[in-house]
DNA sequence: AAGCCCCCCAACCGCGCGCAA
DNA sequence: ATTGCGCGCGGTTGGGGGGCT
């Protein structure tokens, strides 16, 4: 009856991860894709559970993240979004695609609130903490009703281009995460080199394969080119150049020793080039301009406005 | 320099939903 | 039809770093 037991908890690991779990985790989903996430503690020997590992995976080794600070446009369009979505990280994330629910959720809770509190706080005195407007709660629940359908309907169109561009180059057994069908591991050069970064400073005699798991570093790095058929067949010449970058940058060198001024530019200039790479592939949609958009708080009014009119014409 | 406090963010926790057995 | 697990999501926590006294 059901599924066999999940990860029994007795001798599971939590806490922070350490560089070289993370190293076994990248190189595993690198050779089978992300998913059964179950199956990965077993497979790699990871001491972690399914759910940590897929929560590692999610919000800081996938593909395409990016981290640090976030831009003015991001800013605006989380403000945006949440005030249209509420505290739905997931699909508020689903329109930052460079950005996890996690990390929208921390930069919500830890600078937008309070910004959004500071400067609504004097003269708007009607507004609430969540920097709502206070709306009736009828149209709010129609405004809700219009937005889950929007979103449906993106969501929809995206697969449908998303599964129509890809028929021709993905296999089967290689078929990535419908949520994240728009990278490809190949893209993941940033992470795997941040991590590789981690771990050389931590770990000054570098190892290069695991033990327990038999997964090797240059497996990490091999893969990446050649997994690159997930749904993007344009490989950049930035992103060979990274490639071949890693390769010579991060085994060569024995990854011990320390690197010049001109090492650590040149690195940074090719990872802006596969940023500007990913950013010139991946246009805005209408919707994401309009989130963007300096006037968009008029053209949601105008959007509210219209689906208000819509509802009661037969819309829903 | 040392101690304290605050903030940030990675990770954990608990819940709900969907699906497999 | 029922049970129980996998997965995804949102809320919360706590460790570590930085700033202040």
């Amino acid at each position: 009856m059901g599924r066999p037991p999940c990860c029994d908890k007795i001798g599971i690991k939590k806490g922070p991860w350490t560089p070289e779990e993370d190293i076994i985790l990248v190189s595993y989903i690198q050779e089978h894709g992300p998913g059964n996430w179950r199956s990965v503690p077993t497979n790699t020997g990871l001491m972690r559970c399914s759910k940590s590992c897929r929560l590692r995976w999610t919000n800081y080794l996938r593909p395409g993240i990016k981290r640090g600070n976030f831009t003015d446009q991001e800013e605006k369009m989380i403000i945006h979004l949440q005030a249209l979505l509420g505290n739905r990280w997931a699909a508020i994330a689903s329109y930052l695609p460079q950005r996890t629910d996690n990390d929208i959720k921390n930069f919500w809770n830890t600078h937008l609130k309070k910004k959004l509190n500071k400067d609504q706080s004097g003269s708007e005195e009607g507004h609430d903490h969540e920097g709502h407007s206070p709306s009736s709660s009828s149209s709010q629940q129609i405004k809700g009703q219009w937005e889950r359908r929007l979103q449906t309907d993106i969501h929809m169109a995206k697969q449908a281009l998303s599964d129509a561009l890809s028929l021709n180059n993905v296999s089967p057994e290689t078929k990535p995460s419908p949520s994240h069908a728009s990278t490809t591991y190949a893209s993941s050069y940033e992470n795997i080199a941040r991590l590789m970064e981690n771990w050389v400073k931590t770990t000054p005699s570098s190892v290069e394969t695991n033990s327990s798991s038999g997964y090797s570093i240059s497996n990490v790095v091999t893969t990446g080119s050649s997994s690159s058929e997930g749904g993007q067949s344009t490989t950049t010449c930035a992103q060979d150049h990274a490639f071949d970058y890693l390769l010579t940058f991060k085994l060569c060198d024995g990854g011990s020793r320390s690197r010049s001024v001109e090492e650590n530019n040149k690195k940074e200039g090719i990872f802006q080039d596969l940023k500007t790479g990913f950013e010139t592939q991946v246009p805005l949609t209408l919707l994401e301009k309009w989130l963007c958009d300096e006037g968009a708080a008029q053209c949601h009014e105008d959007l509210i406005n219209m689906s208000l009119e819509e509802s009661s014409t037969g819309l829903f």
